[in-house]
DNA sequence: CCAAAAGTGTTAATGCTACACCCATGC
DNA sequence: GCATGGGTGTAGCATTAACACTTTTGG
C-alpha cells in the first residue's frame, strides 16, 4: 500500500447551476483566474474540506456563487469524474452535481462577480470549457431532463409563487417541446401534493388571471410526467 | 490552501455485487481481516490507484471477487459517501456502485474465498456491516429496483441464454410482486432490441419448451416496464 | 367589441390488466 | 391421458392526446 499505488487524491465538488433565462436553459460559468486553464470558462467548484461531505462542499459553492441558501438547495448527483489526467497538474477526482435555481435576473450574480456569467447551455457546450467540464455539463443537462420527468424539481426553477403556465414553460424549454396547456393543467393539478394553491391570482402574463401556486412537499412523481415528451424526443 | 482546509483524501470504490440465489436478491459480502471493523462483514471495495478511474477500480474489485470480466460488467453509480467520520482512522471518501451478475452457483466465489459469502439482502441489512455499508446497501437495493424499471439490466442477472420466464422471475424477485406471464411475455418481446431470440428452445423448467433469448443491445427502455409494479409498491 | 391567456369538457385512440384459452413437452 | 409451464386472444377499464369551448381579464 505505497503512496504510488494507493495515493491520496484531491476531491472536488463541481456544480452545474442551471436556470431559465430568456427562454433558454442556462448554466453559471466562471472565468478562471488561475492556472490550469487560466482565462477559460469552468463550472463553479472547489475542494472538499476536512469537516464537510462532498455534497456540503457543493452546497457551499452554490451559496457562494448565487446566494441560494444551503437549506433550500436541491442538489442532485450527476456522477464522478476521475480520469487520471483530467487535471494536468495532479490527481483530482471530481463529484458533479446539478442545482436548479430560479431566474436570478442579474447577469453577474454572487461574490466573485466580475468572473461569473450565465450562458445558455447550447452555447456553453460549444465553449472550450476547462478540464472535462464539457462532459460534465452534457451529463448534467441530460440528467436535468430526466429529473423533470420523474421528480417535482421543475418547481425549483420558479421563484416562490408561480402560475401553472410558468411551470409549463419550464418543461417546454427544458424538453424543447410544445405542451398542450389544458392537458398540462389537469395533469399537474391532479397530482396530490405537487402544487399548493395560494388562493391568489395574477395577471402578469395578460389574459385571464391565473391562480398562483407554491411547490408542494412531493418530491418524486408517482408516474413519469408526460410520456409524450419521450416519444417526441 | 493549506493541507488542513483542503486535505487530500483516500478515495475508495465499493461495489454492491447483486445476484439472485434461491429466489432471493443477494449480495456478496466479505469478512474483514483487518481493522477497522475487523471480523465484521463489508461490501467489497478498495482504494483507487493512480492510473485508474474510480469506475475502473470498481470493475477491478468485481473481477477479483467474482471473476466477471471487466468488459462484461455493468456498473452503475449509486452515490458518494463522504461523512468525515465514516472511517474512524482517516478521511476516506467512497464511491459506491451496483453490479448485477448471474447466479454464480458457488457459495464461495473468487480469490479470497474463505472470507466471502453471498447473503440475501434482507438478511445482510440486519447485519452490523462495517463503515456505513448498511446505508450503501439500502441505497443500492433501491437503485437496483429502479434500474430494472428503466433499463434492460435485468438480463444481467441471467447467464447467457435464458427464457422469458426466467427473466420474469428476476423481476418478480427484485420487485417482490407476481407478474402475469402472458402480459409479461408480450411486453418484453415487443420491445425492439431488448431480447434476441436464439432459435433454440429448452425444457429445463418442465412443460412446453420455451424459446431461448440472449440480451439485445438496447440499454435504456423506451418506456418504464410495468407501471403496475409502482402502484403496488 | 376583440385579443389573449386560463381553465374545462368531450371524444377517439391507446395501453394495460385480467383471465380464458390453446400449445408442446415429460411422465 | 394428465400435469406443467409456454405462449396467444380478447374484453373491459384507465389514461392520454387532440381540440373545441367557456371564462376573465386588458385594451
Amino acid at each position: 500500500m505505497s503512496d504510488s499505488t494507493n495515493p491520496h487524491s484531491l476531491v472536488a465538488a463541481d456544480v452545474a447551476i442551471l436556470t431559465i433565462r430568456d427562454s433558454a436553459l442556462s448554466v453559471l460559468l466562471i472565468r478562471r483566474a488561475n492556472d490550469p486553464f487560466r482565462g477559460q470558462l469552468a463550472l463553479p467548484g472547489g475542494f472538499v474540506e476536512a469537516d464537510e461531505t462532498v455534497e456540503q462542499a457543493a452546497a457551499r459553492e452554490l451559496f457562494e456563487e448565487t446566494g441560494v441558501p444551503k437549506s433550500a438547495s436541491r442538489l442532485d448527483t450527476i456522477g464522478v469524474y476521475s480520469r487520471p489526467d483530467r487535471d494536468p497538474r495532479r490527481r483530482v477526482i471530481s463529484v458533479a452535481y446539478t442545482a436548479l435555481v430560479p431566474n436570478p435576473g442579474l447577469d453577474r450574480p454572487g461574490g466573485d462577480a466580475a468572473a461569473t456569467q450565465w450562458l445558455p447551455v447550447d452555447q456553453a457546450l460549444k465553449e472550450p470549457l476547462a478540464f472535462d467540464h464539457v462532459d460534465i455539463l452534457e451529463d448534467a443537462v441530460d440528467h436535468a431532463r430526466k429529473q423533470l420527468e420523474y421528480t417535482t424539481d421543475a418547481t425549483a426553477f420558479c421563484d416562490g409563487e408561480f402560475t401553472i403556465a410558468e411551470l409549463r414553460r419550464v418543461y417546454e424549454i427544458v424538453w424543447q417541446t410544445k405542451i398542450d396547456p389544458g392537458n398540462f393543467h389537469r395533469k399537474v393539478t391532479r397530482i396530490d401534493r405537487f402544487l399548493r394553491p395560494t388562493g391568489e391570482t395574477t395577471v402578469r402574463d395578460g389574459g385571464r388571471p391565473a391562480a398562483l401556486y407554491t411547490a408542494g412537499d412531493l418530491k418524486r412523481l408517482p408516474l413519469p410526467l408526460s410520456p409524450a415528451a419521450r416519444t417526441s424526443a
